[in-house]
DNA sequence: CAACATGCTGCACATATGAGCATTGCCTCC
DNA sequence: GGAGGCAATGCTCATATGTGCAGCATGTTG
């Protein structure tokens, strides 16, 4: 009797179907015609060869890794929407984080244009916020006020440029601004509530809750933390958040990265939108880029203050990593 | 103003498509639904994936080769179907090619009850063949006489085995049988004229000539041919087709690369079917098995006296490669 | 500024495909 | 030899997809 052979005939049926379905593309009916079987056999042989795996489909395009995480991340946390952008490595070791910065905050204006949010739009400041603001082009929505979220006013040599974020978003959708007159630490939880009780900073944060939509970056807790270059946090700070384990900030707010705040002390000294009330908006859009994000990101999305987030690869791909 | 993005929206779009449709088999119509445009779009946006090979489709099956190549030798040849088997190596150098026949013969066994021919069937002689018979089943069509296509008897110390093939066709199928009584090549043109004048060869030929299907093997010129083996052939002669071009032969006559006879005195000796005869039947099935095949089965191709072709793969690459 | 070219969109309609089901033929186990 | 699965086949009908075309927006040129 012959001996097995080593494909059989069903299986070369369904290889030839394969070949005329899917590389010349004639249909069911025709590739049937031409190899002597009904159109119904056909279906089969390629649900088979599918199944099988004898057929492979695959998005071969180098932005489909991005696509791909972009559809986990609102897949895993119920996001509104997500965006990861690749960032060319520039070759210079360590000097990838301007590059990803600009990125990412060219990515986050395409989306705001697209998102389109209308009201009052509240905004924190940082590097990538201020990146943000430049990549904005005029008209991109109609918002009717840019409310700042969090105190800014620095208070050592080097100024954080907050200002600059809030009249940006401000001249290129022609609304009014509102900054909030306030450091972003205080000494006290005292003091805080003290400022708060001020008309210029207790209106802001009035409208600052108001706001149906807030955009921010996040920080991460390291010698390069804005909050500690512009003084707010000092030594002992610093050691008391890596010490209730503080992987990074969202509007001065520190976060574990399992989304909770690290020092609820230090965050009774901190002025501005609480977390709650972050929470609680219909759009919330986070801007995470550069290395070492992905923790802060990730306790962003755990806490549950993101609807849509905006990341390098690297920060998105560390998060589905982690989370 | 913003940097050029890496991959645009659209094309974002069109991954998000293309990794909803393909991977997640969602139909056009939800992917719209979910991405949030027409189902037109969608349908568009994947046309467009697959023209700009963003989706490759590709077909990984072991066998899908051999299909290809099969496919690849009814295209060029015009042939009504061809049958590519592959030869798992032995590991032992140069010894695959009684697996070779064995495959091929297995092969043209099954192929041969899938054509199921009825009427007459001719046949030739060699180690293929005798490989082929042995692996008929009974009853695999209902042909009514089995006919030897050229001449068989041997004259030398090493049988051809030759009757055997056509017993064997005979018992499978039930048919008659009718040998042609004959050397395969005669010392001279009027020997093998005067044979075929005699009934018994004469009535054989008839038929031969009559019969709608031929099955034949085919020979290499060298030291291994089955014709110099079985004394047919002498040193001469081998020279003088070497000199001529001849690449091998089919039913005892030498072909050259080209097709054609390369040495008319010789085919002029050679007692059996001539080519133009074989040439006019409506099926005639050819097995090439082993290397060094290649150019009598591009010989025979081109001498368009083949409608079906059964090879090894090694064969049919070759033929393929060259013809 | 009109007039035209161009490309994108969504529609109606024709075609292609998939799902469920009845039928067939085949094999097994009495 | 016959009854009862069991897988494979082809059918009908609902759904999904492709095609040609008209409408609309945008940009371009005289």
């Amino acid at each position: 009797m012959a001996a097995a052979a080593p494909a059989s005939d069903e299986t070369r049926l369904m290889l030839r179907a394969a070949q005329l379905y899917y590389r010349l593309n004639l249909t069911q009916d025709e590739v049937g015609r031409r190899l002597g079987v009904s159109r119904f056999k056909v279906g089969r042989l390629l649900e088979r060869a599918l199944r099988e795996s004898a057929v492979r489909i695959e998005i071969v395009h180098p932005a489909a890794r991005l696509v791909a995480l972009e559809d986990a991340l609102v897949e895993r946390f119920g996001l509104g929407g997500a965006v990861v952008v690749d960032v060319p490595a520039t070759g210079l070791a360590g000097d990838d984080e301007p590059l990803a910065r600009e990125r990412v905050a060219a990515a986050a204006a395409a989306r705001l244009a697209g998102l389109r949010p209308g009201g009052a739009i509240g905004v924190s400041w940082g590097r990538t916020m201020l990146e943000l603001a430049a990549h904005l082009r005029p008209g991109w929505t109609s918002a009717t006020e840019i409310v700042q979220l969090n105190g800014a006013i620095s208070r050592s040599a080097r100024p954080t440029r907050a200002q600059e974020v809030v009249e940006r978003f401000g001249t290129t959708t022609g609304a009014g601004i509102r900054l909030m007159a306030a450091p972003a630490i205080v000494g006290s939880a005292e003091l805080r509530r003290a400022l708060e009780d001020d008309a210029a900073v207790g209106e802001t944060l009035a409208a600052a809750r108001a706001a149906r939509t807030a955009v921010f970056g996040m920080g991460v807790l390291g010698a390069d933390s804005v909050h500690v270059a512009s003084g707010y946090l000092d030594d002992v700070d610093v050691a008391a958040l890596a010490g209730a384990g503080a992987v990074g900030d969202i509007l001065g707010r520190f976060l574990t990265i399992e989304g909770r705040i690290a020092l609820p002390a230090l965050d009774a000294r901190t002025v501005g939108l609480p977390l709650e009330d972050l929470r609680a908006k219909p759009l919330t859009v986070g801007l995470a880029a550069g290395a070492g994000r992905g923790p802060v990101a990730l306790a962003a999305l755990r806490a549950g203050c993101l609807r849509e987030l905006v990341a390098d690869e690297a920060t998105a791909a560390w998060v589905l990593a982690h989370g």
